[in-house]
DNA sequence: CGATAATCGAGACGGTACGTCTCGTCTTTCC
DNA sequence: GGAAAGACGAGACGTACCGTCTCGATTATCG
C-alpha cells in the first residue's frame, strides 16, 4: 500500500514557501532552467516535500501561477469571479477589452510565466484540462456573457456557436503574441474586434 | 577569436543521419524525453559533431522537421514552392483546404512533432524567426495569394490586411489543437470559413 | 559556504564498492585507462557518489591499496602493527627482510598498483603525505625499532640518523625497482645488506 | 601498408617548434594538464605532425626533456659528454657534486620537468630504457670514472660493484626528493657522502 | 497528557544527461 | 607527398538534477 499522503497534515507554510520560490525563480532565469532542486533550496523546504505533493516541476510551476490567478480574482469579486464592462456598446466594450490584453500581454512581467504556462499546456493535455477548468474556463464564460447579453440586445447573429466566436476574437491576438508573429498594437485590436463583429452580424 | 566552424568541411553524411535520428527518437519517445546523447549514438555521431553545428537539442529537432519539409516541397513543385487550389469558388476552396488541415492535425504522426515545434517556436525567439522565415513564410504566401485572388474576384473585402485575415482564418483552429480545446471536425472547419468569409466581405 | 557532506551519512556499502571496483580495475587494465566512470559503473554508484568523497582518480585508487593495506596489518597484529623479526644477529636479520622485499618485488600482482601508488605520490604532494602517514610511517617505525635495537647491542654505530639510514637501506632497492634499473635478486638483496652494515659499524 | 614516414623528409622546424612547445607547457600547467592538441595549437602544427613522429604525449614530453640536457652537454664538453671533478680528494669532490645536485634539485624550474619525465619513466619501461641509455647512462659513467679513478687511488674498496655504488650514493637523495619525504639541505648531502664512504672504505 | 504516526528539512544515493575536452584518425587544401 | 588545419567518432570529464530513499526532529491528532 503506497498510502497518499493526508492532506489534512499539509505544511501551508511549505506550501505558499514553495509556490512563491516557484514564481520567482521562472521570473528570475526562465522556465526551463528552474529546477525542484532549486525551488526546494529557494523555499527552505525538502525535495520530498515538493513531490509529495506535486508530480513534478510543471505541475508546480503551473500550480505557482494559477493560485496568483485564483488570489487576484478572490481579492476583487469574492462572490462572483471575473465580470467584462456592459454598457450595451457591444464595439466599444471589446475594443476596450482587447486593447487591455493587448496591454497586458506587452507587460514584460508576464512574458516568463504566461509562455511557460503555455508550454505546458501544449505537451501536457492534463494540466491544459485543469488550466481550462480553473483559468480558462470562468473567464471564457464571462467572456460568452458578454456576447450573449449583445445577441440579446440584437447586436450579434443569435445563431453563432460562442466557444467558435470567441476564437475567432482571441486567438488571432494569442497566435500574433505566441508566434511573435507580429506588432500587439491598439489598432491591431480594433481591427479585429472590427472584423469579428462584420463576422457576427445578425444577417 | 572563437572561431566559428568551416561549413566547407562540413559532413553531409554526418548531418543527414542526426536528422534522421532526431526525427525517429521524437517519433518513438517524444520530444521532452530525447536527448542529445542518443540523437549521437543513433546517428552514429559524436556529440561534438552535434554541438559544432547546433545550439542544443531544440535547434536540431526543429531543423529535422524543418528539412523534412522543405524537402517535401522540393519534390511537388520545384519551381515553385507551395500553391493553393483555385478554382474560382473561394469558399469551396477554403472549405477543402481547411478540411485538409484538420485531416491533417487529427494524423497521430504528426502529432509529435508538430507540437515539439511549437514548443521550440514558443520559448525560442530565434528558432521562432527561422520557423517564420523558412516554413511559415512560404505557406502563408500562398494563402495570401488564393486571398488576393479573390479580392480581385470581388469576392472579398479590397482593404482587409491579409496577415490579419490569415490569422482570423488559422488562429481558431491553430489554437484548438495545440490547447485541445475542442474537437477538430470538418464541420469545424466549414463553419469557421463560413464566419471568415463573412467578416471578409466586400461592404 | 560550499558545505562538505556529512560522513556520518556515507555508505559504506557505496564505499567498499568503490575500493574493491578500484582496485579490480587496476589490476586488470592498468592505473592509466582505469576512468572513474568505469569504477562508478563496476561499483554499481553514481559519478556523484565517488566525487563527494574524493578528489579524483588518483584519491581513490590510492585508497584503495592503502585499505587494503590497512586491512591486511589489522588481521595480523590487532594490537600492534607491524613488527620486524630480532634474533638478535643484525645480519641475518635485515637480509632475511630484504630478501622478503625483493620477492615481494617481484610479484607481478604487486606491480600494478605499487606503481600506480606511486605515480600518485610523485605528482601529488597531499596524497604522498597521507602515504607517508598511514603506510610508510608505520612500516618505518618498526623498522627503525629494529634498527635501534642493533644500536643497543653495540651492533650499529650509535650515533648515525635513523631516517638516513633507512634511506641508505631502502632507497637503492627501491629506485632499481621503481626505474627497471636492474635485476633485484637475493644477491642483490645481501650485498645491498653488506654495504650498508659496513657504512653503519660502529667506529 | 601503413608505410612508416621517411625520416628524411621531416621538417626540422616543426620538431624544434613541437619540442619547446611542450616544454613551455609543462612548465606552465604540469605535466598532468598537457595535451597534444596543446602543444600542436602553440607549435603551430597540425596534430597529425605530431602523431607521425612520436607515441603520444609522453614520448614528446620526453624527448623535449632528453633533447634539452642533450643539447645542455653538447655546448660544454662537445667531444667528452660529462666529467665529474676529479681533485684527487674523493671525499671534498663527492661532497661538492652531491651538494650541487641538492641544490639543483631545490630549484623549482627543475621541479616540473623532472618529475614529469619520472612519473613517464615509472609507467612505461620503453621510455625508461631511453632514458637509461640517453640521460642516465652517460652520467652514470662520468661519475663510475670517478669512482674508479678514487679506487685506483685506494681510497675505495676495490672490489665493490660501481652500479651498487652509485646507488648507494644517489638512491636516498633521489627518493627523498622524488616523495618529499624530508628536507635537502648541504647537511644532508655530507652526512649521505660521510656514510656512502665508511661503506665503501677498503678493508 | 502522553503515545504514535505522519510530515517536515535535509541530504545521500543510483542514475541520466549535460556541454566540454582530448584522444587518435581522416580528409582537404596548400606548398 | 609532407604539413597546416581542422572535422570526425569516441568517450571521459566533472556538474546539475532527477526521483527515491533514509534519517532524526518537529507537529498534531487520538487514546
Amino acid at each position: 500500500m503506497p498510502k497518499d499522503p493526508d492532506p489534512a497534515r499539509r505544511s501551508e507554510r511549505s506550501r505558499q514557501a514553495i509556490l512563491e520560490a516557484a514564481r520567482e525563480l521562472v521570473s528570475e532565469v526562465g522556465y526551463a532552467k528552474v529546477s525542484i532542486e532549486a525551488i526546494a533550496a529557494r523555499a527552505g523546504v525538502g525535495k520530498q516535500t515538493i513531490y509529495r505533493w506535486w508530480r513534478g516541476k510543471g505541475a508546480v510551476v503551473f500550480d505557482a501561477f494559477l493560485a496568483l490567478s485564483e488570489a487576484g480574482e478572490g481579492e476583487a469579486g469574492e462572490g462572483g469571479g471575473v465580470t467584462l464592462p456592459d454598457t450595451g456598446d457591444i464595439e466599444a466594450d471589446l475594443k476596450t477589452v482587447m486593447r487591455a490584453t493587448v496591454a497586458e500581454f506587452a507587460d514584460p512581467a508576464f512574458e516568463a510565466p504566461i509562455r511557460a504556462l503555455n508550454m505546458e499546456i501544449v505537451s501536457d493535455p492534463e494540466l491544459a484540462a485543469q488550466y481550462r477548468e480553473r483559468l480558462a474556463g470562468p473567464v471564457d464564460e464571462a467572456k460568452k456573457a458578454r456576447l450573449r447579453s449583445a445577441q440579446r440586445a440584437g447586436q450579434l447573429a443569435a445563431d453563432v456557436d460562442l466557444d467558435l466566436a470567441l476564437e475567432l476574437l482571441y486567438a488571432p491576438l494569442y497566435q500574433r503574441w505566441l508566434q511573435r508573429s507580429g506588432p500587439l498594437t491598439p489598432a491591431y485590436a480594433d481591427a479585429l474586434v472590427d472584423l469579428f463583429l462584420k463576422a457576427m452580424r445578425p444577417s
